[in-house]
DNA sequence: ATGAATTCTTGCCATTTGGCAAGAAATGAA
DNA sequence: TTCATTTCTTGCCAAATGGCAAGAATTCAT
């Protein structure tokens, strides 16, 4: 495996040069993350920034009553990882498991805050990724205070249509936020509509 | 005025030292927003990276419908700046508007990146910021899939209860992700119970 | 102090979502 | 292929939440 992918993620940044590119994405090791495999197990310390380069990963937590909530899926071309955890260096809320087999690249705490430290392209680009994450989590926290159940499994499926495929229609339900029972009436319903 | 609880504030991070702290308080300039007045609007780019020493701030987005929709609610204590517009530039989506008379500390987007660029330990700071507004956002996500509106209801009075002198119910009711008549009757059922 | 505007509550009823259980369908392991 | 397990659907009914409108209570400007 070679690492043009991942180098020329970080140049579509548009904040990394193809030289910077290059010095930062050597420091990445592959990862092979083979199917229902954990890449982050809760309670453990989160040390793996990941760059998804093949393959589908989900998170999930799990509530009091011991059930599964899933908080994320994940796809290829995506930096993945647990936020708090990662850097705050504490124990992970959540777990991540890979619904595919996966490909990618990782590098550690370490490594992360040196080339942060040497490279100020680098820290840009690291500061974007907390951005858009934290972006993407608020426009999902208005939708979800906002929109029906039903809006908000139809912006999914236009969404991230591929998912449905490598996943139970539960993970999906908890994602959204409600019972498995509840989305298979709604997909009733709309697969009826249309 | 003078600055001591915002040196205060940086250094009580642990992520900053005394010196540091005053260093960086220096680029910061006072601000006061009388009651009402907006911090931020809807389309403007946010270019102040608000410490607000006294009083209480609500942010909100309109709804296609033209319906306020609290996204939050801020007090003395905390950094507040609209994430994605900052950093990115952009216009912001939502509006921040003083619910009482406030006193803070700003610097804009120039300055805060000069100190990024200059102090390692503010650095962690900002980053630090943002992790903790993740954390916090991704926990208010999970409980608001997780919990009935009268949970959610009852952790935000425990959490903020301050809050409810100065801001009419509905706009905590579009904050809970439902409607204010329901949140009359949720009170209601509350207060008889106990 | 007064009147207007806003906020809050309540009744009535509709819609959405949940809980449980049973059976059908799909999947996975040997 | 076969059996066991998991997933998905559906019926029945309950609980949570919404929509609308009217009136009471409160707040605000003058």
């Amino acid at each position: 495996m070679h690492k043009e992918t991942l180098i020329r993620f970080f140049q579509n940044t548009n904040l990394i040069s193809f030289s910077s590119a290059t010095e930062i994405a050597a420091q990445f090791s592959s990862k092979i993350i083979l199917k229902n495999q954990f890449q982050l197990t809760a309670g453990k310390i989160c040390d793996e920034y990941l760059f998804l380069e093949k393959g589908y990963l989900r998170a999930f937590a799990n509530n009091t009553e011991g059930n599964e909530i899933t908080t994320g899926f994940y796809s290829q071309g995506q930096i993945i990882f647990e936020v708090s955890s990662f850097f705050n260096r504490t124990g992970s809320q959540e777990n991540i498991q890979a619904l595919t087999d996966c490909e990618g690249w990782v590098i550690n705490y370490e490594q992360l805050n040196n080339l942060f430290h040497t490279l100020p392209e680098f820290r840009e680009f690291g500061r974007s990724i907390l951005v858009k994450g934290y972006s993407e989590l608020k426009n999902r926290m208005l939708s979800t205070i906002t929109e029906s159940a039903e809006v908000r499994y139809k912006q999914l499926l236009m969404a991230k249509p591929e998912i449905f495929q490598y996943v139970p229609l539960k993970n999906i339900a908890s994602y959204l936020g409600i019972t498995d029972t509840s989305l298979s009436r709604i997909r009733k319903e709309v697969s009826k509509r249309k």
